[in-house]
RNA sequence: GGUGGGGUUCCCGAGUGGCUAAAGGGGGCAGACUGUAAAUCUGCUGGUUGUACCUUCGGUGGUUCGAAUCCACCCCCCACCA
């Protein structure tokens, strides 16, 4: 079985380009895509996650994009777990895994790693159900000082983590805090990264572009429909930006003008998270000057590849 | 034309004599990030060479030791009456 070289991954923000030039790479190199996005994991949300349509998904094949209903749960260990297995299922076929995505906690996981602390669903759900409330969070705080003052004093605004927190030290006695070993040193995968840049104000124009241009062709009534069918319940695909300002624009509480712009703002903001987390966390990723690198990026890749090839009598 | 309400820092909006460069929210900027991450959370946000000075609350003038806050006139906006 031949292994990869090296696993080309496009890593951005949001409305960088991410998914075109990876169709791009892919074609080009023979690959297939893998998609690190969390929300794209998701049957069903599609217009509102830029998803790659029916036909780009025909030309090149997909994975980790329309693998969970929307009442799943999701997080970065299965994340990781499935990404694992497609980059193995693509090698071996003799394929190139092409990464591309925006959401950074899976790619930092998949790259390099996360400690295997242990956790329980039931126990979770206990604790969640005592603590992830307005109410919930003052006891949590108290109960945190008594169990795990570490994990207090650096989460102690972080409901979420604090619960995670108290979660691992009821399983294992010890503190989160001291169980992680902060590693991160090596990468996991021969990938080989890439941050898609912009000029601030021309990623910010692509946003509020996109944004109108998914309200248009489909999305409010995508949202109507999955709103309707329970979405706003659901564990994780809840989360995803816009549905829920889509159904406060269908109870009449705002506009079609206010609606675009407060989406587009809320893109703006996430794009400039995930910017911020490429900038610090992903010190293997070499920076990409949009659009202009796009082509030379792809030249490059595909004369390397070629190269690789037939030095390994395959071209 | 008349009566009433209003014009506050990028936006909305509190503030009716000193504790006000001015609450709060939004936006913006910077940052954090180990099993919900398109999430969750933190800091800064008038200017300048630091707790000092300068500029700012529609405009002008006035009262006062001191005004976004009081007075006069003017400009603009909104509601209702004509």
């Amino acid at each position: 079985m031949t292994r990869p070289v090296e696993i080309p991954a496009l890593l951005g923000p949001t409305a960088s380009g991410k998914s075109a030039l990876a169709l791009e790479l892919a074609a080009a190199l023979g690959g297939e895509i893998v998609s690190a996005d969390s929300m794209q994991l998701y049957r069903g949300l599609d217009l509102g996650t830029a998803k790659p349509s029916a036909a780009e998904q025909r030309q090149i094949p997909h994975h980790l994009i329309d693998v969970l209903d929307l009442e799943a749960p999701s997080d970065v260990f299965s994340y990781v777990a499935m990404a694992d297995a497609a980059i193995a299922d693509i090698a071996g076929r003799g394929r190139v895994p092409v990464i591309a995505g925006g959401t950074g906690m899976y790619l930092k996981a998949l790259f390099y790693g996360l400690d295997d602390l242990p956790r329980d669903a039931g126990l979770r759900a206990r604790l969640d159900a005592e603590y992830d409330s307005e109410e919930g969070f003052a006891a949590l705080l108290r109960r945190m000082a008594a169990e795990d003052p570490a994990a207090l004093e650096r989460w102690s605004r972080h409901r979420r983590r604090l619960i995670r927190a108290l979660e691992v030290r009821l399983l294992t006695g010890e503190s989160i805090i001291a169980l992680q070993s902060r590693a991160g040193s090596g990468l996991r995968h021969p990938v080989r990264a890439w941050v898609l840049e912009w000029p601030r104000e021309e990623l910010k124009r692509r946003i509020a572009e996109r944004t109108r241009l998914m309200l248009d062709s489909g999305w409010i009534e995508e949202a109507e429909r999955l709103l309707s069918a329970g979405l706003a319940a659901t564990p994780t695909a809840r989360q995803a930006l816009g549905y829920g300002l889509i159904g406060e624009y269908l109870a009449g509480r705002m506009g079609y003008g206010e609606l675009a712009e407060r989406i587009a703002t809320a893109t703006w903001q996430l794009a400039r998270r995930q910017i911020t987390w490429f900038r610090h966390q992903h010190p293997e990723a070499a920076p990409l000057a949009m659009p202009a690198a796009a082509g030379e990026l792809l030249a490059d890749l595909q004369k390397r590849h070629s190269a690789l090839s037939s030095l390994r009598g395959e071209g």
